[in-house]
Parts: C-alpha cells; sequence; structure tokens
DNA sequence: TGGGGTTAT
DNA sequence: ATAACCC
C-alpha cells in the first residue's frame, strides 16, 4: 500500500531560482499587500513528524479484520472518538455523536473504545519501534511521534559521498510542487530526510501493519504542520522556500500547534484572525495581552520558526485512569466508582515497575455554562504504600481507596448536594525502585522496613495534615 | 465531546 | 493546584 517514490530526477535540479513555483492562486488567509520578510533559518535539522492514520480504528482492524472493509466506528459514551476510511467516505467525522454518526451510516459498526489499553499498548511499540533507529523520539498523544533524524541524515550523506554519489530522488510528496536543488546542502539533506521517513513508515507497516502519514522538515512545528498536507498513508517534504505557503495556508489562528482555545480567544481580541496578522502584530503588545514568553514562542511560530528540541518521552511520567458519566451524587457511589478504577489502574503501575509518590483525585461538576473545568487535590503517598506497588498481593486497594476519599472531602462538602460528571485517579512523581545491590545502603533498608506493617493504621497520618503538607517535592 | 497525556506558572 | 497545551 505504499506510495511510490517520486524521483526528483533531472529537471529538478533548478540552481539558482530559489523561489518555489508561484501558487497564488490559491486563495488564502493572508493578503496580497503584506508579505513580511523572513528567511527561513538555516536550523540543520530534519525532523519527521509521524501521524498515525485513524489509530483506534486500525488498532481495532487489527484486533478483528472482519472489520477491515466496513465502515467502522469507536465509541466512547455516546461519541464516536474516531472512524476508518470506509466511514469517512459515509460522512462520519471524528467526535460526532453517536446519533448523527447512524443517521449519516446506518451501516456504521461501532467498537467500544473506552478501555484505551489496546490503543496504550500499540502505541508504545510504534515509538519503541522508532526508538530503534534513532534515540531522539518524542511522543504526542498516542498517535503521533516526533523523531529528530539529522543524525542519520548526516551519516547517508558520509556514506553517500563516499560510495561515489548515487542519484538521490524524493520519497513522496514535495509541497507546493516545489523543486528540489540538489546543489543545496539543505535540500539534499531533507531529501534523505525523506527517504528515511518512508523507511520508518515502511518499518511501521511491515512490523505491526499500520499505516501513517509523515512530514519531514527543519523543525518539529513544519513537520508536524506538513504531514497532514497529503493524508492517508502518505508522506510530505517541507523545502524552507515554501514554508511560508505552508503556514499562511492556516486560515485560521487556532490551527497552528500551540496556539489553544484560550489564547485564540484573546488573539481575536486583538483582532488577530490568521497568521499574517499574527506575523505583523506588534510584539510588545502581545507580550503585554500574552506574557513575554508566550507572546515571543507563538510569533516565532507564525513565521514557522520553532527550536524546540525533540525531547524523547521515555517512559510515561504519569499513569491515570477516569470514567464520566451522567450522574453521580453520593459518597457511596463516588467510593463504588473509584474502587473501579483502581484495581486496573495499580495494576497498570506495577507493570511499569516504578512506584509512585503522588496521588491526585480529579472532579469534574455539573454545570450549565463552564462544564469543561476540573478541580483536583493531590497528596504525596505515605512511603509504605509507595512500597507496596513494588510487590504482589497485600491489598493495597482498601487503603487507597481511603486516601482518596478523603482528597474527595476536601473538594466537595459532602453535608451539600453534588453532582459529579467525572471522576479521575492519577498516580505520579514515579521513581525508579532503589536499584538494591546487595551490600548497598539500599539493599539493607529495604529489607529492614517492610516485616510488620498489616498497613491498615498509618493511613491516618496523610491526609489529616490540616496544613496539607505535602511530603511531595 | 472521551480518555487520556504534557509542561508552565 | 491550576491552567494551558496536545492527541
Amino acid at each position: 500500500p505504499w506510495s511510490t517514490t517520486v524521483g526528483a530526477g533531472g529537471t529538478a535540479a533548478m540552481a539558482g531560482g530559489a523561489r518555489g513555483p508561484p501558487q497564488d492562486n490559491m486563495a488564502r488567509a493572508c493578503g496580497e499587500g503584506r508579505a513580511p520578510p523572513r528567511q527561513p533559518q538555516p536550523s540543520g535539522r530534519v525532523v519527521v513528524h509521524i501521524d498515525l492514520d485513524c489509530f483506534y480504528a486500525q488498532v481495532e482492524m487489527i484486533r478483528n479484520p472482519e472489520l477491515r472493509d466496513k465502515p467502522l466506528g469507536v465509541q466512547q459514551k455516546y461519541i464516536v472518538v474516531t472512524c476508518n476510511y470506509e466511514a469517512r467516505k459515509r460522512g462520519v467525522k471524528k467526535m460526532m455523536s453517536v446519533k448523527d454518526a447512524k443517521d449519516k451510516c446506518p451501516q456504521l459498526v461501532l467498537v467500544n473504545g473506552e478501555d484505551l489499553t489496546p490503543y496504550r499498548e500499540t502505541s508504545y511499540k510504534v515509538t519503541e519501534l522508532l526508538g530503534e533507529f534513532c534515540p531522539l523520539v518524542e511522543r504526542l498523544g498516542f498517535d503521533e511521534n516526533f523523531v529528530d533524524i539529522t543524525e542519520i541524515v548526516e551519516k547517508r550523506l558520509n556514506q553517500l559521498q563516499q560510495s561515489g554519489w548515487s542519484r538521490v530522488g524524493v520519497s513522496g510528496h514535495v509541497y507546493n510542487h516545489q523543486a528540489v536543488n540538489l546543489h543545496d546542502a539543505t535540500h539534499v539533506r531533507l531529501v534523505i530526510g525523506s527517504q528515511i521517513a518512508e523507511e520508518l513508515r515502511g518499518a511501521i507497516y511491515t512490523r505491526l501493519g499500520l499505516t501513517g502519514c509523515a512530514g519531514v522538515a527543519s523543525n518539529k512545528f513544519l513537520s508536524k504542520l506538513v504531514s497532514g498536507t497529503f493524508k492517508p498513508n502518505q508522506q510530505t517534504l517541507l523545502l524552507p522556500e515554501s514554508c511560508q505557503d505552508l503556514i499562511r495556508s492556516l486560515d485560521h489562528i487556532q490551527k497552528v500547534p500551540g496556539i489553544g482555545y484560550k489564547t485564540t480567544q484573546r488573539l481575536e481580541m486583538l483582532g488577530v484572525r490568521n497568521v499574517c496578522d499574527l506575523q505583523a502584530f506588534p510584539p510588545a503588545v502581545l507580550e503585554k495581552e500574552l506574557g513575554v514568553s508566550a507572546a515571543q514562542r507563538i510569533q516565532k511560530l507564525s513565521y514557522g520558526e520553532d527550536d524546540s528540541p525533540v525531547t524523547p518521552s521515555g517512559p510515561p511520567q504519569s499513569f491515570s485512569d477516569e470514567d464520566s458519566f451522567k450522574k453521580c451524587s453520593s459518597e457511596v457511589e463516588v467510593k463504588e466508582k473509584i474502587e473501579e478504577l483502581l484495581p486496573n489502574l495499580v495494576a497498570r503501575i506495577h507493570r511499569d515497575g516504578r512506584q509512585p509518590h503522588t496521588i491526585r483525585l480529579t472532579i469534574r461538576q455539573f454545570s450549565t455554562d463552564k462544564w469543561f473545568s476540573r478541580e483536583s487535590r493531590q497528596c504525596a503517598l505515605p512511603p509504605h504504600l509507595s512500597q507496596k506497588f513494588g510487590k504482589e498481593s497485600s491489598n493495597i486497594i482498601s487503603p487507597l481507596v481511603d486516601i482518596l476519599m478523603k482528597l474527595f472531602r476536601k473538594m466537595i462538602d459532602v453535608d451539600v448536594p453534588f453532582h459529579l460528571t467525572l471522576l479521575s485517579v492519577c498516580f505520579s512523581n514515579l521513581k525508579d525502585l532503589p536499584s538494591s545491590k546487595k551490600g548497598s545502603i539500599g539493599f539493607y533498608l529495604k529489607q529492614m522496613s517492610p516485616p510488620s506493617g498489616s498497613g491498615k493504621r498509618e493511613v491516618e497520618n496523610v491526609s489529616q495534615g490540616e496544613g496539607s503538607a505535602s511530603w511531595d517535592q
């Protein structure tokens, strides 16, 4: 199913003509008049963004191949959170209500995707696979990864120079159909990057059976923006000269990754509607509205500049499990929900092997207008409970429930009627178990403390501290 | 809108 | 602890 390699061949080497082919016919968001003058910066990096196609649906189709050629949606509560391309052809969209989706497509097959375990596991397999090629892999959600392949490109470049410079051709699309200039060192590196991106996608497909898109560019931001250009299972290379065209193709600022809901609201009050407005906006005014840091960051993004590194994600920083519902309004119900969430969560952490030192309870209260705000309370886990994650058996659930109920009462006065629509439990502040070698201090401490703790009483002191004292760092 | 995640303040 | 961001 792979898209064929598009040769950048002979005619592509248009030496001096640094400007890409004029593509002014597209109705772009930016007015003709004021193109801010900025050169594409010479960062020298090569970054790939990999974005799996309708990830949850793909995982479900692998789990049950019968679903392959049917329109398929993945459902959480009453929402179709994602769907395969058969379903999209028939008008089903991401985050559509089940009702609307069934109206659009009566034959739609739905699978429940509220348990993320299969997606999480597959997701980490992808990240680990990419990690075999290169240590610099950063996750973004479950279905996206950034890979900094600068070093691999350099290595290939050297090999090519020694073996006498064979043909280099682009793999996949080039944004804007811009001609490649093989006399331009930056172009050559990015072209090699496109070949490596094709190999990464190939490995993800042959080893895991998953398809996805890739974007190749000189930084994370641009690689992410360009990866969506050709949509299922294709890849796109961005050359520096087309950077402005790419970012100006965004018709609204909220499509800029890094500019979310809140910032969009503020920018709109300032009269900033599209990317060109943001590029041209007075920096000092922007800094007053958003703070220096955010202002400078997003204004640089508006030019396609992003010096943020690809930061290896490593193992997760937190483990959480949540459930949403129509109504939960008594303490007993809260306790039941928590007891439902915990065993799975505890098992996941146990598999991870590290010990959490912080626990958090998050709630969402029903309310008509600002239904999207949550509150949380967290506390340090008492050390003896942290340690129980290390090993099997003993009932760690009950003391955790006790702690969580105390956290709950810190947020909610149970004597006043309440109406929750979500509960979430999160463990964070994960530490490796002291790698107790024989003879080390850690070994003796670990051996000596646990023997006599039935683990019932010490829970009391955890949340009792009126000062809320957290032993957290 | 769900069921997750991250970092900055 | 919250607020912002990402999927």
